[in-house]
RNA sequence: UGGGGUGUCGUCAAGCGGUAAGACACAGGCCUUUGGAGCCUGCAUUCGGAGGUUCGAAUCCUCCCGCCCCAG
């Protein structure tokens, strides 16, 4: 069970303890030592959960270990983080982590010491049908987390539990007095858990410094100077800086030319895209529905899967399709396929 | 140097004698296990400057200053 100390996790491994499971607990450091001070306490990997989930598991009287997964969380998360923003492009941490650590690294570091499953404090539910296992949403609607799980293997769904996947956030609210697990002090918010103060942009400039460019609205006119293109995303309206008779937002980052494309809200509606780096669930082409961010409705498309891309077109247009982002479609309540936005028109 | 025009928030811009609209930008907040979006709130006691007329001026008059055109 992967324990951060924070009432999700706590309580999903009580469950499991009732359960009957023999539970190992588990806490697993991520963050590079330079990082001292901890900005997201409420983080999934943040640094002094180690204490807090230490408690929990004495509680529980199930073991608790920690283990170091800190140099795959450097390569596959924060180095590819800073590569993507680099490449003109907008990555999503938590499904980076996903994929490579939690249902990757982690994975195989449970079993090693004897595991034969892992759990999580995921909203999300995992069932076995007679086409086999399926990754589907949690009972929860508002809590749902399948977005960013999407990349989990299919063959690794078997050797995964989330407790909570039945269950209602606010409901266990009311019976989170069963543990004694330590409530955040801090604020909710999330934020991206390995940038120090939540200022993802200032993170970034250590790495790749500025670099200034022109902005270009999409009929060509130069519009004025931007500081370097990772400090944009495409959609992105605040911070600009630039007057214009309305609103403005970036449409699209031009890497090799170090340009930056803004235009109206019209520029921004796209239907149809591409993804790679994709996980097929289900491979039959035809009708889904699908989003393209976590919190966002999901629209009506259709897709199929071509060699080692997945081409979506949805029935109506989305606000900002945006490479680096990931396109997750579902099959009524199953995640039928997800992958990472290449491009999108 | 003549002739014409113009000067209102960071930007664009209403107002044309009755006590400073709006948009964009910006700032803060809400929302949120990524980023972005969205929503809410705030944002010129003052109208290039100095005088004057008036109960009352950004609005009228005078002078000065700054831009922009057109002339020689």
């Amino acid at each position: 069970m992967a324990m951060s100390g924070g009432m999700d996790s706590s309580f999903a491994a009580y469950m499991l303890k009732r359960q009957g499971y023999e539970v190992v607990g588990i806490t697993y450091q991520l963050l590079p030592s330079y990082i001292k001070d901890v900005a997201n306490p409420k983080a999934c990997c943040s640094l002094d959960t180690i204490a807090r989930a230490r408690r929990v598991a004495d509680d529980l009287s199930i073991r608790h270990y920690v283990i170091n997964l800190r140099e795959d969380f450097q390569r596959y998360v924060i180095d590819r983080f800073i590569d993507e923003y680099r490449a003109g492009r907008t990555p999503n941490p938590c499904i980076l982590c996903n994929k490579y650590i939690k249902f990757s690294s982690f994975y195989r570091k449970a079993l090693s010491i004897g595991g034969e499953k892992i759990a999580t404090g995921h909203y999300a539910a995992i069932e076995e049908t007679a086409e086999g296992w399926t990754l589907r949403k949690s009972m929860d609607p508002a809590k749902d987390q399948t977005y960013f799980l999407y990349p989990i293997q299919e063959n690794l769904l078997k050797s995964i539990l989330f407790p909570l996947g039945g269950e209602i956030k606010e409901e266990l609210k009311q019976r989170s007095h069963l543990i004694r697990w330590d409530p955040a002090k801090v604020r909710e918010s999330q934020d991206i858990c390995f940038v120090p103060g939540a200022d993802y942009r200032e993170f970034l400039s250590r790495f790749i410094g500025l670099k200034k460019g022109p902005f270009y609205h999409v009929d060509g006119t130069r519009l004025g100077t931007h500081e370097g293109i990772h400090l944009y995303t495409v959609g992105q309206r605040r911070g600009l800086g630039i007057p214009y008779s309305e609103p403005l937002y970036v449409v699209e980052i031009r890497a090799t030319e170090n340009a930056v494309i803004l235009g109206t809200k019209e520029h921004l509606k796209q239907t149809r895209l591409v993804a790679d780096e994709i996980n097929i669930f289900d491979p039959t082409p035809g009708r889904a529905t699908g989003k393209v961010r976590y919190r966002q409705g999901e629209t009506p498309c259709t897709y199929r899967v071509s060699g080692d891309t997945l081409e979506v077109e949805f029935d109506e247009p989305l606000h900002a399709i945006t490479p680096g982002q990931s396109v997750v479609l579902y099959r009524e309540d199953r995640v039928a396929a997800g992958g990472v936005i290449k491009k999108a028109w």
